[in-house]
RNA sequence: GCGCCUGUGGCUCAGUAGGAUAGAGCGCAGCCCUGCGGAGGCUGAGGUCGCGGGUUCGAAUCCCGCCAGGCGUACCA
């Protein structure tokens, strides 16, 4: 990349003065090279002179000029100027940008891919909400966050594996099985009172309904012990109607939570069961095997597991912890903890992923320390597991607060947003947000600027080129030969300077896996590309012009379809 | 109490490993269609970057202390 080629050239010209006792010699610090905010200042600065000026005691300036005297930049740039207080700028070459509109059509779709990752494989787990209803609104932000994440990192030459965790064991899934027998039974007329802590959705009468409807009462049992087997307890049997309905209804909710991310242009390679992580491996016999007893024993022969009051612990204060905690509760059932060291295990130790990126809302923030610690006992380097926290978002209709909650019911679902606001829309919404600022989601507001919103003025530009290029084709315009060496004036150079900077957000993005930088870009490229429009007929009376121009126009078409694409969302011809 | 995140114009947010006059969208006040899509372009008003110290040639950015909000601090997930 460019700013490493000129932080090379900076490093070498100060070395070469010092060689010749110009400058004082002194080990160097990092050489930064940055795009400066006003043009005028070229199209990279470097501030190295000023960070100089102590250790060598110099001015700035003065420093800045014997720099200057030996700087040979590469073949890109052609001027190389210095100014106060102490900077080097450096400008882009107008034949060389031109002549990037031309490596863009060239390069087509995959413009701004890069190798960087060398393939290296990556694991992204993201949403996996407990499967127990619908997703709502704050969900869609890691949905999102994480997709876009993925289409990064592969544009940047990375492996990219999409996984949801399906958490389909434990407390809540048994209290959404009591919730929907409940809800069952009332539906075939019972008078059942719901539990505490059962699902109070409606979703759940609507999911009992359909069970019904298809099954009828099979699960039931009556108090004259119909459904009952020969020599079969009612709970026992009540027991199995539960798990049964639990089962139905986990995979009926999943197929819905697919359906709702598949609007939202979100979709997974793998979809890993909890449960799975304690069936044992069919391959060995005593029914060992399972992920889970690897990872415990990996965690036993480190030594750190302890039993204390009637419970399994991991000992995790050893590894520099604030507490202990619980592997296996007193009744010996396994926490949500203990399945996760198992599913950790699994990642990094049977599927060899080299990095594993977990996205988990504010909420789990707590849970970071104690992952840590325990890649470090089953001797993986903590630094493999990149964890994003993903503030939670808070849902308000206008003044009033929406309290979001799965159990009482009272939830605004992604599918709501989705269907009134459009996929798009509500992608570049959640995008253009640091997944470290909470975020107030609006939904009066989201609805009322779905009109006035940033999602159209990118995809307008886009459109707009398309009629361009369509109205080129009726002319029957060949621009393939098109000279882009006409290309001269400020609109079509900023633009240039704009379409080239792709490459680097990608990089930005796959290293920093802030996915926020992509909607400000291409907002950013949309203002552009507006503006030289007003500016330069793109289709006039001088051919060669508008030919080296429909060049142009077509690369910036390529490049905004890039970013819509990696953000998601679509690239409309018409709207 | 402790830990993590946040506090930037009326509103929602950016601000790139400290840098040259703090940016954008929405809203507000104006201007621009005898040519390729006006879902557009241009101009303007509006900011003690939560507060107070410190480091530095230079701080929205780093350090310390306060204040405010969110989340966490379970044998819940």
């Amino acid at each position: 990349m460019l700013k490493e080629k000129l932080a090379a050239c900076l490093r070498e010209a100060v070395l070469e003065a010092q060689q010749q006792g110009e400058l004082v010699t002194t080990t160097l610090p990092e050489i930064t090279v940055e795009h400066p905010q006003n043009p005028e200042h070229g199209d990279f600065a470097s501030g190295l002179p000023l960070k100089l000026a102590r250790g060598m005691r110099m001015s700035p300036m003065a420093i800045a000029e014997r720099i200057y005297e030996h700087v040979s930049p590469p073949s890109e740039f052609d001027k190389v100027m210095i100014a106060s207080p102490g900077f080097i700028n450096f400008n882009l070459r107008d034949d060389w940008l031109c002549g990037q509109v031309t490596s863009i059509l060239e390069t087509g779709e995959s413009y701004g891919a890069s190798l960087s990752g060398k393939g290296s494989r990556v694991q992204l787990e993201f949403v996996s909400v407990n499967p127990t209803g619908p997703l709502h609104v704050g969900h869609g932000r890691g949905a999102v966050l994480g997709s876009t994440l993925a289409n990064v990192l592969s544009a940047a030459g990375y492996s990219v594996e999409k996984e949801y965790y399906v958490n389909d064991m434990g407390n809540q899934i048994d209290s959404f099985g009591r919730s929907l027998y409940a809800r069952y039974q009332q539906c075939l007329g019972k008078e059942v009172a719901m539990l505490p802590n059962s699902y109070l959705g409606d979703y759940m009468i609507d999911l009992a309904k359909e069970i019904v409807q298809e099954q009828g009462d099979k699960f039931s049992l009556s108090l004259e012990g119909r459904g009952l087997g020969e020599g079969e307890s009612p709970l026992r049997a009540e027991g199995e109607a539960i798990s049964e309905l639990a089962k139905i209804g986990l995979a009926r909710i999943i197929q819905g939570i697919k359906e709702d991310l598949k609007l939202l242009n979100v979709d997974f390679d793998v979809w890993f069961s909890e449960k799975s992580l304690y069936r044992p491996d069919p391959e060995q016999s005593e029914g060992e095997g399972s992920q889970y007893h690897k990872a415990m024993a990996l965690l036993q022969d480190g030594g750190y597991v302890a039993k204390k009051e009637n419970a399994t612990w991991f000992e995790s204060t050893a590894l520099g912890e604030d507490k202990d905690n619980v592997l296996l509760r007193s009744d010996g059932s396994p926490t949500y903890f203990a399945s996760d060291i198992a599913y950790h295990y699994n990642k990094f130790l049977e599927r060899r992923f080299s990095t594993v990126i977990d996205i988990w809302g504010a909420d789990h923030q707590g849970h970071v320390p104690r992952m840590k610690a325990m890649l470090k006992a089953l001797g993986v380097a903590p630094e493999h597991l990149k964890v994003i926290i993903c503030q939670l978002v808070t849902l308000r209709r206008g003044k009033e607060m929406v309290k979001v909650s799965k159990r009482s019911g009272d939830i605004v679902t992604l599918r709501e947003l989705i269907d009134e606001v459009g996929p798009d829309v509500c992608r570049l919404f959640f995008l253009s947000r640091s997944a470290d600022s909470q975020m107030d989601f609006d939904i009066e507001l989201a609805k009322k600027q779905s009109v006035d919103n940033p999602v159209y003025y990118v995809q307008y530009a886009y459109a707009r080129i398309a009629s361009i290029l369509r109205l080129a084709k009726q002319q029957r315009i060949d621009y393939a030969q098109g000279d882009v060496s006409l290309l001269s004036t400020e609109p079509e150079l900023t633009l240039i300077r704009r379409l080239i900077l792709l490459p680097e957000i990608i990089e930005e993005v796959a290293t920093t896996l802030e996915p926020h930088h992509l909607p400000y870009y291409a907002q950013d490229l949309a203002t552009v590309f507006h503006s030289f429009y007003k500016q330069c007929r793109v289709i006039s009376q001088d051919e060669e012009l508008t030919k080296a121009r429909l060049k142009l126009v077509r690369a910036t078409q390529i490049v905004l379809a890039r970013v819509l694409h990696l953000m998601g969302m679509t690239a409309p011809e018409r709207m």
